[in-house]
DNA sequence: TTACTACATTTGTACATACAAATTTTGTAA
DNA sequence: TTACAAAATTTGTATGTACAAATGTAGTAA
């Protein structure tokens, strides 16, 4: 569907803005489908990010300025998201020894397990979308969004 | 600036993650850009856009099953965004005199005087992202983000 | 040591979002 | 007319987000 149905206009819009509103658009299916398969599993898809970034480190803690630093909103209240994971009890969070400061973040045994039960259902979620688009054409669309956001 | 660099990830990624990233990465910069230009007029991008949706209405008054279905995100709260609106008199609202269960939004003459001062600098927007794409690869982006999220 | 500055994180507060339940009105079938 | 289901919107509640201010820690210069 076309974005001019989508958002119902009546006048013609610029190529500049269909862009704009397309990659508004777009997001917001990618993202609403995604929040329905975590949903389920009881888990935000910042919180999801989270613990992907921890399982990345690979046992390694991550301390809160890094998480945040790797968070695709980087505007999120990093604090508030720990905590609620720290209540599923899918990561643990120490003061760091070396620099008080610091927090230590890590995920635990359980956020591992929940993490390898989604792999597969993001992989597909990822796919559900791809599929629609050759080698070529992802290589072009990726390319073009890349330029698009670069100021 | 590459995705792979943005989320400064180790391993590699299929296409289809990619673009995945892409996308949501993409429209974080732009969502956050417009908030910035939006925020000295204390209007958050929502509000913007429902004031944009009762000017495209030329007079005639919608109620809030049409604003919702024409903006972005569908799952927002309508009710308390005309709220705000209503208080900073940006429009008006009054019961529906056909139908009493419908409530008629307008646009004020200070909400139509808002949009007149926004849409050069929303011009301006668009265009600092499309600059960086020619008309041709302006059309492709269009029509591959359509593909993209047609499921 | 004391004072000062920067760093890392947390907290407060206002606002936004998600979603279910409640409210009010309308149309319609018995 | 009464009862009932559907439509349109609002409200309640939990959670998430934005952003400034506060807290606690580290490093450093006088």
């Amino acid at each position: 569907m076309k974005i001019e149905e989508i958002i119902k206009t009546t006048s013609e819009m610029s190529l500049a803005k269909k862009a704009l509103l397309n990659v508004l658009f777009t997001q917001n299916v990618v993202a609403d489908k995604f929040n329905e398969i975590l949903k389920p599993h009881d888990l935000s898809s910042e919180q999801f990010n989270v613990l992907r970034i921890l399982r990345g480190q690979k046992g390694k803690p991550a301390n809160m300025c890094m998480i945040q630093e790797r968070m695709i909103a980087k505007t999120s209240n990093t604090t508030r998201l720990v905590d609620k994971l720290l209540l599923k009890e899918l990561v643990t969070r120490e003061v760091c020894s070396e620099n008080r400061r610091k927090m230590e973040i890590t995920i635990t045994e359980k956020g591992q397990k929940l993490l390898e039960v989604l792999d597969p259902i993001v992989i597909e979620h990822e796919m559900s979308f791809a599929k629609n688009l050759t080698s070529e054409e992802l290589e072009i669309f990726n390319t073009l969004l890349e330029k698009f956001r670069t100021i």
